[in-house]
DNA sequence: TTCTGTGAACGGATTCACAGCA
DNA sequence: TGCTGTGAATCCGTTCACAGAA
């Protein structure tokens, strides 16, 4: 297992996952990178060479099994555990992310919660209580956490992004609106929802039709 | 200004208007591509020749006027303008999405709202009237919206997806965890937490260190 | 025959390096 | 001297095309 893989690479293996556990519920017990490409939009060729990188997975002239590739995707990426969270900034938005019931199910939990308002500390949110932010490297090198996930406004990010990064945490995925400087080591992700559109603008500008104002 | 402008360079104008943004409001009038470049982690030629696609835009032996640039980023981008954005979706998630406080100081504004469950259809969310999905075409051929959010389950998002396009929406900001068909000529972004940790998980499993059970 | 796995060819984005202007 | 703008060189991911296994 070489690496040096690409990070789209690595980027792309959950798509196919995703892809593969629907085939798999559909009852599809075998698929071809031709048909898989169909289904997500990703030529034939870019499929095998992307699992090209981590070993043999199809039968030539069938296609790969969908249960054992699906089972070495997993692996591959770690899915087959469950990874702890800890959110900092429990406002309007990080609330909305605890809501989300789309962690839970792919093996995302929460684990802690931080807000730095003294109102909101020491709130319960479901099971999960709200420590002070202040405690954050504290209560993190008590209990690690495999993942941080910062709501908190864009003028705290950075710096409890630093606080994560000094507390050994290695991956981050950010919803604050910024540039955030991190060590190449630590992971980071960043959603977007604003910088999404603020690129799509671009080419609706350029098209004939506009909107009544 | 030519036309084949390679998109990532398009994704990236956002993120050099926003440091730009946040310059100006700081007080800085003038900043070279080394000084921005060392605020976003991006090398100084990276932007230079970014900037290159669309004029010129600096001074030689100055820098940028950060104000001037800003302008014209914002000219270019279609941001001195305001959105209409039409929400198919109105449960947890796209409740959460409508009261995100990040949209509107950036020109985006909801101009409609669709929900499937009859129990929300009426109902008001702020000032804006939960509409039936069911006449979600009507609707937009009635009054377009520029970009289509979509919040809706899995399983109904590509068939909403599907009804945006057939109304001429070109831009569409999807939440739903799929791989969206959709032709060319319509924009989609996408925006995938569980996508993004399922990536970072690759990296984590590679790691001496783990979390405690 | 069908479809995988893969070296080779290709194409496109990034970086280099420097001419030229303030 | 300092920094932009840009062709040229480089790097890197994608696609091609085919040998080989079922």
């Amino acid at each position: 297992m070489p690496i040096d893989i690409p990070e789209v690479v690595i980027e792309r293996l959950p798509v196919y996952a995703r892809a593969l556990a629907l085939l798999a519920t559909d009852g599809h017990a075998v698929i071809s990178s031709q048909d898989l490409g169909a289904e997500l939009g990703v030529t034939p060729a870019q499929i095998r060479k992307d699992l090209s990188y981590f070993g043999k997975f199809g039968k030539q002239g069938r296609g790969y099994n969908v249960r054992k590739l699906l089972d070495e995707l997993y692996q591959i990426l770690g899915l087959n555990r469950e990874w702890s969270m800890a959110l900092i900034g429990t406002g309007r938005l990080g609330r909305a992310i605890l809501e989300y019931q789309g962690f839970g199910p792919q093996g995302f939990r929460f684990a802690a919660a931080f807000d730095a308002d003294p109102a909101s500390v020491g709130e319960m949110i479901g099971d999960l209580p709200i420590g002070d932010v202040a405690n954050l490297e504290a209560a993190l090198l008590n209990q690690p956490a495999d993942v941080g996930i910062v709501a908190v406004p864009a003028s705290e990010a950075q710096a409890v992004i630093d606080t994560l990064v000094r507390c050994g945490v290695k991956a981050i995925l950010n919803y604050a609106p910024i540039a955030a400087r991190h060590p190449a080591d630590v992971h980071l992700r960043q959603i977007d929802p604003v910088l999404a559109l603020q690129s799509m603008t671009y080419y609706l500008k350029r098209l004939p039709r506009a909107t009544a104002p």
